[in-house]
DNA sequence: TATTTTTATATGTATATACATGTAAATGAG
DNA sequence: CTCATTTACATGTATATACATATAAAAATA
């Protein structure tokens, strides 16, 4: 015996597959707008983070952008072939390294911010700003349920 | 001169990025609940879908799943390597190819469906009714815009 | 009918992503 | 101080994802 119908058409209501599935298409979005950059979304808010961060380790990045520690490796490394950031090893614990913005990299930042904020209004302004405070709620209160159990 | 404080605050705001951390992290919770199968979310929802089309090509997966052409092919691929779809050529058009599940991959749902649904339940409990509505309608919003421009 | 164009799928390549595990350095227990 | 444990980062491996392009077959057009 298979699924019924009836299941069948409630799994395709499943939150996580819209997400992706929403996800998806926003990133393309962002992405059209940082083209001439040649910097994708998540490259772009890495570097932001990396910026605000000043001295943050590879650790503190991920903690920071809840990905996975060996995700921010392999992004970070990819930003430090392209000249944009650079390693620092720390004096007083050979493990840790700091990852800083070079010149580079902070020209590249200044030439994508504008990009990214045409992509971040044109957003925002179609949903209103009632809604886009709502879906930023609602996110946060998805993260957390995703972290209890 | 590089972006100044304020600037980096605003793109921490950034809808997608946020968008794209809640995606990572409902998805690992969803990926959990399916562990026992061997499936990710994304399969589930691939297999889901072809057996509600029973004789879709992969350019019909793809519109439905709003999914890269090239993504789906390879994703069925391993689905077919497993076992769990068969691809049938048509007999009147030669490069099409229909995807149907196989006796193997009806009894991974019927399997698997139950274990998604308890990450659904989780999600939707946590949210509560109302929120989750609100956040679908979002969804699709969001949508419209990504497609819009 | 011969040729061009479109369509369906596949391949090359690259990023994003995470889990399991490895490695080296620091820390803690004895 | 020595050995076990923890910590920080890296590597192996696999899926998810898409863009550019290739390929073959169908459809349209000259």
């Amino acid at each position: 015996m298979s699924l019924d119908h009836n299941e069948l058409i409630q799994a395709t209501l499943c939150i996580n597959a819209n997400f992706r599935a929403v996800c998806r298409q926003l990133t393309q979005f962002y992405n059209g707008f940082l083209e001439p950059t040649g910097l994708q979304n998540t490259q772009f808010t890495m570097l932001v983070t990396i910026a605000l961060m000043k001295w943050g380790t590879i650790m503190q990045l991920a903690e920071n952008l809840q990905m996975d520690q060996t995700t921010l490796t392999r992004g970070v490394e990819r930003l430090r072939q392209q000249g944009w950031v650079e390693s620092v090893p720390d004096k007083e614990d050979r493990r840790v390294k700091h990852i800083v913005l070079t010149e580079a990299g902070e020209k590249l930042l200044k030439e994508a911010f504008p990009l990214w904020q045409q992509a971040q209004l044109a957003v925002q302004d179609a949903l209103g700003a009632e809604d886009a405070e709502i879906l930023l709620r609602l996110l946060d209160k998805v993260t957390q349920v995703a972290h209890e159990d």
